[in-house]
DNA sequence: AAAAACCCTTAACCTACATCAACGAAAATT
DNA sequence: AATTTTCGTTGATGTAGGTTAAGGGTTTTT
């Protein structure tokens, strides 16, 4: 793969969601930028500003908060054709809530503040295209926050591994309890009992 | 207060968000319609359709869901200049996983799917707007979800009376308890226990 | 190849909150 | 004004999942 082939990938799927003619394409495709990053590199960090919105071209991150009692607590992973950022920080250049780190070697475009602004600015189009998106994170959230609240761990294990089959092979264990919100021993416990 | 009253609330809302002409202005205020509500109507109901997006002018709502086991949980609680509907069935004509009830008697505009999507091709600007307002949502519920699986009852309580002063002498306090993710019987004892 | 770091499991014990039940006060309905 | 419904409180008891500690396996680093 090559830089054109990931750019690309970004104007395929947002071709998928809304109209753009070629020339718009030209210019989603200039204003991002490709990073990579090393397995546990970081994307951004929890008390830094997170000036950069990244969608996902290749690889997963988990993206995270640590609690005041140093805690981590997964508040999702993004893979292959997702976006990993901190809406809060990037709108306000407010210190960041979250961390986001690799967990396998990984390419993203990414952009910042102010090249999005620009960008929105030469294609209006995309203030929808991210409206939809935004709408479609809020309604994943507002989901699994409900099953969080109302539903015990054996559910929310269950319902992840309907939801993402696969996933246990990507992620390690104690990822997957810190994202169902218990520790690893209660998770390795649960499991021991689904056996039966 | 009267209908013209009304709309101008919303103008004013929206005008203090993103910039707006005065023929929008009347564009956007013909767009929507108002609706009264006493306390205990639903504004809509899980496992209906929920055809509306309502702006509160005035009054209170809980926006609850409730689980297989029959029990009760408030998403949130919407007060004045707050918006109100389920995202996910309105814009997918699928049934509500929401309900939302007047918590007193109640005065809100509303607007259809249909109609919504004429004022996004009437008033483009507004794409920003909702774009803006639902980042807004998401990082809202964001830090509501990541308080609640970091933080014990008493800490959720403390941060929701920080941020919410007086939320106490508007809602009865079994729905703050649901609000948190506790019964009612352990905020009584909880809030015993604080007195101390 | 050795050392270090990371990951998973098991077990004993603990705690925050749920559950069940009962009571009186307040508010809404007749 | 009487009745019903709703609301907050308290107490006894139960439990899902947290805490602490320890051992062994696997992967990464040197």
């Amino acid at each position: 793969m090559n830089e054109t082939a990931y750019k690309n990938q970004l104007a395929d799927y947002i071709a998928q969601r809304i109209d753009i003619t070629p020339k718009e394409r030209e210019i989603i495709a200039n204003a991002y930028s490709i990073k990579t990053f090393k397995k546990k590199q970081f994307l951004f960090e929890q008390g830094h500003i997170c000036d950069i919105e990244a969608f996902v071209v290749s690889g997963t991150f988990r993206i995270f908060y640590v609690d005041t009692k140093g805690l981590e607590h997964v508040l999702y992973f993004a893979f292959k054709d997702w976006w990993a950022g901190d809406i809060a920080s990037f709108n306000s250049a407010e210190p960041s809530g979250l961390s986001a780190q690799a967990l396998e070697d990984s390419i993203v475009l990414v952009i910042d503040p102010t090249k999005k602004e620009e960008l929105l600015k030469q294609v209006p189009a995309l203030e929808r295209l991210f409206r939809l998106i935004t709408q479609k994170h809020l309604t994943v959230l507002q989901k699994r926050f409900l099953l969080t609240v109302s539903a015990n761990a054996v559910e929310r294990y269950n319902e992840l591994i309907k939801r993402s089959p696969g996933i246990e092979q990507l992620v390690p264990q104690h990822q997957i309890a810190s994202y169902l919100g218990i520790l690893p021993e209660s998770l390795s416990r649960m499991k021991k009992q689904l056996l039966k």
